[in-house]
DNA sequence: TACTATTTAATTTTT
DNA sequence: TTAAATAGTA
């Protein structure tokens, strides 16, 4: 066996982690050392030299992306189509197993996936079913408090109140969520996952059968596994099995999603003997990119430590850039762009990086107006669309009749008369009887409603029953082309004026093209149809439509991951901002903010700048800010500071305390300091301006309201 | 039922 | 500021 091809192109650590005989092994593998590669040269040893079937093998994703770029990887690796290899996200896996096993896992066989847009929706429906008061119950905050507990795998059964009033009621409404899931067959994405687990969990057999098929499983992105994913992996890997898991600690970036980095820790004493291989040569970075984030990475505790390296050369300082406000700081970005352009680089090959996504609206006013193309990440995907999504629930209703969520969407979409009224009466029918939607309003319709009403309910079932019927026997491009039309989706979205029904109508027949690509899998023992719902719930489906252009990229430190630019932005790179003000004051927030600045670093290949500004508006108000702690914590040597201020009050390096707003810090006053005034009573201060003589602060008045005050004259004593 | 005024709150996001 | 949700009005 030649195995040149698979090992030629490695450095020794990616070789050692590659060829790492049949034993558990760890790789921490930081930004840009090869990550992909080594998995992807580990699934092909294993099957080339190793012998290992492709069924063996197991290897889990984050993301569909990351799930597609993997198999492709390997099939040319190894020059052959692997379909017999499990490759997928957890979620896809989870799925899959659902499918299979429905009855072992007590589902019906045409339960549907709800995404977390339905989740919330079905949420603030039950809510007010039950009657209960949802500023008091924060929507939002019961879904997360669900979604927490299904990630550390645990049912309401399990959930104890603690004597507190308000975790009671969450688990009470945990409880009716599970309910109202279970009526309906509706499935939310942490639901998948749990039920895989309880499948294997309570299934000896089912889960020998799958321990013995799958001798070897592959991890990406292991830092970002959840309790329940991870009890899913060790449940399969059992005694024999070889878990083979890639990840990096420092760039654990969603602990507020479940994601638990301890399972690094966790991974080395559950399975005893576990080899490590640490990847630290870098591809990507220059040196001095890769001292900046080593450098401000190690201001992090409890680190298993790492330090990235290059061969190649040091390259340029990291720019820093003080802008006065938020316009100068696009200006300037802009600014910078056009020469990168005008040298003849590609647009594509340069990014802006901002901790959230309000940011991208000054840049995107600068770059239009500089007409220079750009794209935004993240936003509304394709299946996300809110016609898409209307259009989804008829077929979904057709597929299954229970699926209450579906219902309530489309019931009375396009307007058909059937008001606030009948609805909520057919959901006092449902609760009375504990049926769903569509029964309550068949039962309804026959008695309880005044003619009018009835009339329009009956109408409505029976166009979903006609639709069911006609579309049985079509293909699936058929199916949803005969239901946009035959639901009067297209016609209510044709009536809209200007450009939005027209996107709205084109999106929905793009629907019909998306419906006559996909390709359902021969194996998979389902519908077309309930496959492809499974699709478009499980794949929401990347920004689509337009075509490649060569263009910017815009987007959130946290969407930049994986990705690297030659030319990169760091905006907003103020205290407050990122770190995040919410972050800012939790240690472990801190922690996460400082690794998320540490993977906007590693993403820059070339170049690096990294802007603030002094003064920026947010939330309609101006507010002063300092530069980010994080800034300070690049050592100097590998900074330039571009066109430094005339007026240097403020040295970039000097420690954090001088930096602080010029308004009279030596007196103490701090933004939210609370002050007295002599004739305005009691207030806070919401801003500070201007030094010396001319400091003065913004205060917001308990009684007096707010007002702008010289702090020279104004006398204010801190409380 | 649809449109308009008012209020409220404001990270990060994949599945 | 602004987007979304709610309350009020035609």
């Amino acid at each position: 066996m030649d195995v040149t091809p698979i090992l030629e192109s490695l450095n020794d650590a990616q070789r050692q982690a590659v060829t790492a005989s049949a034993e558990p092994t760890l790789v921490i593998a930081g930004a840009g050392s090869g990550k992909t590669r080594v998995l992807v040269h580990r699934a092909a040893w294993l099957i080339d030299v190793e012998g290992v079937s492709p069924q063996g093998l197991l290897a889990v994703t984050f993301t569909n992306k990351a799930a597609a770029e993997m198999r492709g990887r390997i099939e040319a690796l190894l020059g052959m189509p692997v379909n017999h290899l499990w490759i997928g996200t957890f979620h896809g896996l989870a799925h899959r197993l659902l499918r299979r096993h429905w009855r072992e896992a007590g589902l019906p066989q045409s339960f549907q996936i709800i995404d977390s847009d339905d989740q919330l929706r079905l949420i603030k429906r039950l809510l007010k079913n039950l009657e209960i008061d949802d500023s008091r119950w924060v929507p939002r905050e019961i879904q997360y408090f669900i979604n927490a507990q299904k990630d550390e795998g645990l049912r309401p059964a399990h959930l104890v109140d603690e004597g507190d009033p308000n975790r009671r009621q969450m688990i009470a409404l945990y409880g009716a969520y599970e309910e109202v899931c279970d009526r309906g067959g509706l499935v939310d994405f942490a639901e998948l996952l749990l039920r895989a687990h309880e499948l294997w969990r309570d299934n000896d057999e089912l889960l020998a059968h799958y321990q013995r098929r799958f001798s070897h499983l592959l991890v990406d992105e292991f830092q970002d596994t959840n309790a329940i994913q991870y009890a899913w992996l060790r449940l399969l890997a059992g005694k024999e099995g070889v878990p083979f898991v890639v990840g990096d600690d420092d760039q654990s970036i969603y602990r507020w999603r479940g994601a638990r980095v301890e399972h690094i820790h966790q991974f080395q004493k559950d399975f005893p003997g576990t080899a490590v291989v640490k990847l630290e040569q870098n591809y990507r970075s220059t040196g001095t990119i890769l001292k900046a984030a080593n450098a401000v990475i190690a201001n992090n505790n409890s680190r298993l430590g790492k330090n990235l390296w290059t061969d190649g050369a040091e390259g340029e300082a990291i720019k820093v850039y003080a802008a006065y406000n938020e316009r100068d700081e696009a200006d300037f970005v802009i600014g910078r762009l056009r020469d990168w352009i005008d040298q003849g680089n590609l647009r594509a090959d340069a990014a802006i990086l901002y901790r959230s996504n309000a940011q991208s609206r000054v840049l995107e006013e600068g770059l239009i107006n500089a007409r220079i193309p750009y794209r935004v990440y993240g936003g509304l995907r394709f299946f996300e669309r809110a016609e898409i999504k209307d259009a989804l629930a008829y077929l979904r209703l057709i597929a299954n009749r229970d699926d209450d969520t579906s219902f309530e969407r489309i019931v009375n979409r396009p307007t058909r008369g059937i008001g606030a009224r009948t609805v909520e009466l057919m959901r006092s029918y449902a609760r009375a009887n504990s049926c769903t939607l569509w029964r309550a309003a068949g039962a309804i319709a026959s008695d309880e409603l005044n003619a009018r009403a009835a009339n329009a309910v009956l109408a409505f079932l029976n166009l979903v029953e006609r639709l069911a019927r006609e579309v049985a026997n079509l293909d699936l491009p058929e199916q949803i082309d005969h239901v946009i039309h035959g639901s009067g989706l297209v016609d209510f979205f044709k009536k809209d004026k200007g450009e939005k029904g027209e996107t709205r109508v084109e999106n929905l027949l793009e629907l019909v093209s998306a419906g006559r690509s996909f390709e359902p899998d021969p194996a998979a023992e389902m519908l077309p149809l309930d496959e492809f719902l499974a699709h478009a719930a499980l794949e929401a489906g990347e920004g689509q439509a337009d075509a490649w252009e060569d263009c910017v990229q815009l987007m959130t430190m946290h969407s930049a991951k994986g990705l690297e630019f030659p030319l990169v932005f760091m905006s907003g790179m103020e205290d407050g901002l990122f770190p995040h003000q919410r972050s800012i004051a939790d240690p472990n927030g801190l922690e996460e903010e400082r690794r998320l600045c540490y993977v906007g670093i590693t993403r820059a290949k070339q170049t690096l700048y990294v802007t603030y500004a002094e003064q920026r508006r947010l939330h309609g108000m101006d507010n002063f800010s300092q530069p980010s702690r994080f800034i300070s914590e690049i050592p100097q040597d590998f900074v330039e500071e571009v066109r430094p201020r005339v007026k240097v009050s403020r040295p970039l390096h000097a420690p954090r305390h001088s930096m602080a707003s010029s308004a009279g810090d030596e007196l103490g006053i701090r933004l939210g300091q609370r002050v007295r005034h002599g004739k305005f009573g009691d207030g806070v201060i919401l801003n500070c301006e201007g030094q010396g003589a001319h400091a003065r602060v913004e205060v917001n008045f308990e009684t007096a309201g707010t007002k702008w005050l010289v702090l020279s004259y104004a006398n204010l004593d801190l409380m």
